[in-house]
DNA sequence: CTAATATCAGGGCCACTGAAATAT
DNA sequence: CATATTTCAGTGGCCCTGATATTA
């Protein structure tokens, strides 16, 4: 129920996308997420997570507490999706949110003890699943294809 | 418009998901195949196609003429989604669509001489636009990105 | 008045499901 | 009977836009 039914995805079948197609790097590239992205949210979703919630929690640990547009620039998700996402783990007891004394316009979000208690859960179920994601490679290998996602990646949030 | 306006996005801003986060590969790699796939729609798109056109009318050319689900097989596209897909492709010429005598469930999709001219078209766009996407890395890095996402992804298509 | 914030309503794309009609 | 094919209707996730009310 959770993973498609071999019999009912396209590629299980047959020759699996070969010659010219093979080739092109940016079908390699989102062949490769959909897989990963599977991977890390199922993953993610045996812990009573998904990724975002990882992003925030990691996000408040390492920059401390914030408006929720900060939180929004700092992980990426915007801020339309930030605030069901709070509510995702204000019900989970993972981060408090409050209204910043200051500027009324804000809420202020910090991390619970209980979310610091997550978030380590979650750096190892995510240590686990990259290591599944990255099986076939060696550690040197895993260094530079992190190192070559770093240099693309960067060249085009630069360029963006 | 085709492109989201710099004050909106939520890592235009700060400083642009650091530390713990982007060390993540799974997260490096669903950020750059963003990037990467928008960089190639808007690019064929101005070619009047889109990437599963390339996909089909590659599948064709090198495969030869097939029923509509074994182009699902050979392209990772859905059954569902390849209807619309042909019918696209059938409005501008560049396949036909054409019932198999021999077994009267299957439609023989053929591709036309104008698909194999956009065929070589959208060969050249691709070139490219992957030019584009690789820029940073020099030759012998492209092919060694190439070969470690093709080990990765058949490690989880052979696993799937 | 301009700008930022939190929130909501909604659009578009895409992977994916389920089922119906037809044929093998 | 079971199985394969084409097609359609629809779901849910995610990126993204636009608008509103509030506050600065």
């Amino acid at each position: 129920m959770t993973r498609a039914e071999a019999a009912d995805v396209p590629d299980a079948d047959a020759p699996q996308t070969p010659g010219r197609l093979r080739r092109l790097a940016s079908r390699l590239l989102s062949q490769l997420t959909m897989r990963s992205d599977r991977l890390i949210n199922e993953g993610l979703a045996r812990a009573d997570a998904r990724k975002w919630h990882y992003a925030v929690l990691a996000s408040l640990e390492e920059y401390g507490p914030g408006s929720q547009a900060a939180l929004s620039r700092r992980t990426g998700i915007y801020r339309s999706d930030m605030v069901g996402l709070l509510n995702e783990l204000t019900e989970r007891g993972l981060v408090e949110r409050a209204p910043d004394p200051d500027d009324r316009r804000r809420n202020t979000i910090t991390i619970s003890s209980r979310g610091r208690r997550q978030l380590r859960r979650l750096d190892k179920v995510l240590d686990e699943l990259h290591d599944e994601l990255l099986a076939p490679l060696n550690p040197a290998e895993r260094d530079q294809f992190t190192r070559l996602l770093t240099r693309l990646l960067d060249h085009h949030t630069g360029t963006s």
